[in-house]
DNA sequence: GTGATTTATAAAATTGGTTGAGTAAAAATT
DNA sequence: AATTTTTACTCAACCAATTTTATAAATCAC
């Protein structure tokens, strides 16, 4: 590898001047700086990374911490979104990213260990159990940090808004002249409070009193659970006419559920998901979802993360909220 | 930060002894070694790994570098699941990893470039166009590569056993009585043409004389492409019993095609796909496709980059086929 | 023409860790 | 007791950059 010794002794120079030729500093002559960049490039330098964090304690890397509880990773197609257009956004302002540790079993540091040892100049953390102490440890500690889709109070979070998302696809639904609305939520987990709230908030704004018998508890991305809880509000004496799931995945085991039945959507029974991603996009009857902006959930946390880095003076905390997109489709059908 | 320093203060030693202790060298004291270990736990003491690095010129970082020319990154989830098993072995065995630029757009480096400036240890290369100059560049480097589902000469690869797959599925498809069976291939790569031999060499086995109207060279993963080519089928004189496609998300366009037409699956057409991932696999009916073992292509690919970087002299360049798993589902009838 | 200022470059310390060579003391061998 | 070997440790160079301070030459003021 050719280093900037190579380029001072082709240039007669000191490697100081290389340096500082190379970064560009005032104090070096205009022909010495345009010899010297131009050997450099003629030589195929290019900086080691690691020499040049030594020194300045700065590397240039992102970690990510995601640490899925149903290990599913990369998989979740909603953070593999959001992930991408992080990666995208880092990587046009210089920075590379690198996962923190996320395989538990055989972890020997915990998240804040890993990434001081990686030297990260920042973390993003989606889509953990925000209450693991390691994660807390993490939030809490020097390294400029952002979280998507959980606030705390020391550090910025981009959060995709999930009250008003609710509450647009509730309205919707309710538009569309259903009163009897079952939802199939995630596990509790902030996203889920701030939804079913919403979601119980906008049916007594409407004068629609809530029943919680059509309220189930399933979890996340999980077609099984959801089937089995269609299946329940199905055989109800009295069953709602539409159904809403966590996201469009468990929405898939919902409609299997209500095909077993003889049923079809929407002339039988209306359903929505929520996250208006992937494959549930193109199938049809087009499911309607609430479209997280994962586009920009990622470009922002991105943005902020790298703010708080490099003028960490001017960064304040802030809690970002990213708009969604109701996509009406076609499982919710007009009824009365 | 501490550092060894502040251990050798504390302990009374060189740093140099720190350095042995910690990395249990032989010619240190037992005792002074116990001492030194339990003195940088105590004080937290974590190794910097820029330091470490720029000494040992290895950073236990692998590089991963995918350039899909849709754009689809990690969106794409049969990379999606193979960089996930990949990631989980690399950490399993110490390594972290990096992704190596994939925004052409703002590209300053070449993939190598890249790679060297971050001092990668090796590279798995997946998912890309290998014939750009930039990937074939990195792989003629002195850089570990592995690629996976290509094959060069110089470097290992981890390739899904294409060619049996598709026998098996197409022998699967014709042993269920079908002859006209169509196939809507993914674009030209060496996955395509290897898929495509196979296919056509297992017709001609089973003395079927392929007819070339009934295959069409769509992209992967894009449903508008299979939707118009399945409505091209279907208006055939003789259409296909069977519509074999590149992937399960396009076989979802191919789906909405055969509905709109008034027709159901299987028992007016027979489909099926390749992958055998995500939300495909929970539709009904069940999807008939070839599941590509994900898991075992990353943890393969991750195993044979580490040992090519830590035993370079020992390791051999392989090509090694990962075999797959035929899914029978419910989408191909019997006939006749 | 002398002293002050500016300009361009070099020298040297620093970052944190690794490692081969060197060394003193202790232990083993003769 | 003298010599060799072993043990346990230190020294010092090194990795590739950055950055502060020093220095020489050139320019300027008076």
């Amino acid at each position: 590898m050719v280093s900037m010794k190579d380029i001072s002794l082709k240039c007669g120079v000191s490697i100081a001047t290389v340096s500082k030729a190379l970064n560009d500093h005032s104090d070096i002559g205009a022909e010495t700086k345009i010899k010297i960049q131009r050997v450099a490039r003629e030589m195929g330098y290019l900086p080691n990374s690691s020499a040049r964090a030594l020194k300045t304690n700065r590397t240039h890397n992102l970690g990510v911490l995601f640490v899925d509880a149903a290990r599913s990773g990369l998989k979740h197609d909603y953070f593999a979104n959001v992930l991408d257009s992080f990666k995208v956004t880092a990587e046009e302002n210089g920075y590379d990213i690198t996962f923190i540790n996320c395989n538990k079993e055989h972890q020997t540091m915990t998240y804040l260990e890993h990434g001081r040892y990686r030297g990260v100049d920042g973390v993003v953390i989606a889509c953990v159990d925000f209450e693991d102490p390691q994660v807390i440890e993490l939030v809490r500690s020097e390294i400029p940090v952002v979280t998507i889709d959980h606030s705390f109070e020391m550090k910025t979070s981009v959060v995709s808004d999930n009250v008003e998302g609710m509450r647009e696809l509730t309205d919707y639904v309710c538009d569309m002249g259903h009163t009897r609305i079952a939802y199939i939520h995630g596990d509790d987990t902030s996203v889920t409070r701030n939804r079913l709230a919403s979601f119980n908030h906008t049916l007594e704004v409407r004068g629609i009193a809530p029943d919680y018998d059509l309220q189930k508890a399933g979890k996340y991305r999980d077609t099984k659970e959801s089937y089995k809880y269609t299946n329940e509000l199905l055989e109800l004496k009295d069953p709602p006419t539409c159904i809403l799931y966590s996201d469009d995945y468990s929405l898939i085991g919902g409609l299997n559920a209500i095909k077993e039945k003889g049923l079809s959507v929407p002339e039988d029974i209306s359903v929505a998901g929520y996250d208006g991603l992937g494959i549930a996009m193109v199938l049809k009857p087009a499911v309607t979802s609430f479209k997280q902006d994962t586009e920009k959930l990622g470009s922002v946390a991105a943005q902020k993360l790298i703010t708080s880095i490099e003028r960490p003076k001017s960064s304040i905390v802030e809690r970002i909220l990213i708009e969604g997109k109701l996509i009406k489709g076609e499982t919710v059908k007009k009824i009365k």
